[in-house]
DNA sequence: CCTACCGATCGGTAGG
DNA sequence: CCTACCGATCGGTAGG
């Protein structure tokens, strides 16, 4: 027989940590046990904790894989060097369709990450930080009267507000779905940018006129 | 001496669910324990179930109360009869500082909600969907072009996500206010749903021409 | 016979 | 990779 014992390590660790944000997402942190997921998993509890040396561990690497993911996302973007109105519109979208992917995984972000450890939670927050400064620079390229303000990054956490909030109440199943989310969110962003804190208050209108 | 107890009654209760909103809102509901809470209050863990029968019972009281006074909130704009841009702006502004009075009841009904039983759960709910469809209303006054194509409540959706968003990141003894937050979001809210789903898609500008 | 409240400890389950 | 457990702490309640 091959050595595939790495592979199935990885795989089986791939599956553990996709169910733990699973339930994580679901019923919170704290309130999903060890056995739980173990249960969830098809494993003995004792298990786990050769994939992970505690609960805490989980948590941290489902939240930072997933801010790996919307770093490099940000990055791939940049590489593309488009116009603002393009770049920050590119932006939006991706992160929607990352989001419909990951909806797990974002809701343990948004979440339960408060109830890592310090020095981890700091490892997770920074890379949340470039993420929206990446996001802050898309705006102020669209409307240099926001960081002439001072309001790049409150935009840019009014703008994270819109999207993250969708995963509240967005229904998986339902009649609306992320990517129509995505020209209604950079619509009112854009619209809204250029009519309230435009120097020259100029309008960017999808509306035929 | 005169029959007090009724009245110091009613005040020890709401000391204790001021300390439990405080300490959900920190910690989260299942990482907070009966004995953190009566210690934080000064009194024995017995005398906490005085007050509730139990640990989840505190958890709805706080959410529940608070959702009271949201909706009251709603009730009490709507009699000022407001033209509709005034009506929605109003609102945000009360929603924002109503936030910034009771940022410990927010946060415990954002986050903690989700661990009660079905049915106080949806008694939570349905005061939500009742405040949601008044903020509903509200936009599809400002601007009938949103009700048309059925994107009312999703509109209302982005609106709570930019305002809710900010407990998130606002720092209490920050330069920015929630009292700053509210033209902002009323600006690019007014400017965004006029520019992207606007009938005839006109303006509403703040800024000098 | 009630309320308000204590020190001590219950049965069960958590993470490990 | 399992069964069998641990020290500790959980939410909740006993007697007085």
């Amino acid at each position: 027989m091959a050595r595939t014992k790495a592979a199935t390590h990885d795989q089986q660790r791939n599956a553990i940590l996709e169910k733990a944000a699973e339930l994580f997402a679901e019923k919170g942190f704290h309130a999903t046990s060890m056995s739980q997921l173990a249960a969830a998993c098809g494993v003995s509890k004792p298990l786990l904790y050769h994939y992970a040396k505690d609960k805490a561990e989980m948590l941290f690497s489902v939240a930072d894989s997933y801010m790996d993911t919307l770093v490099a996302l940000v990055e791939s973007v940049e590489t593309e060097q488009l116009p603002p109105d393009a770049h920050l519109t590119r932006l939006i979208a991706r992160f929607l369709e990352t989001y419909a992917d990951a909806h797990n995984q974002h809701r343990v972000l948004v979440q339960d990450v408060r109830h890592l450890d310090d020095a981890p939670r700091q490892q997770v927050a920074d890379k949340e930080r470039a993420v929206v400064a990446a996001f802050a620079r898309a705006i102020a390229a669209v409307e240099p009267g926001v960081s002439e303000k001072g309001l790049d990054k409150v935009v840019a956490m009014i703008l994270f507000g819109m999207v993250n909030w969708t995963f509240t109440w967005l229904r998986a199943n339902g009649p609306l779905t992320y990517e129509d989310m995505a020209p209604l969110v950079t619509g009112i962003l854009l619209n809204g940018v250029h009519g309230t804190l435009g120097a020259a208050s100029k309008k960017t209108n999808n509306a035929p006129d």
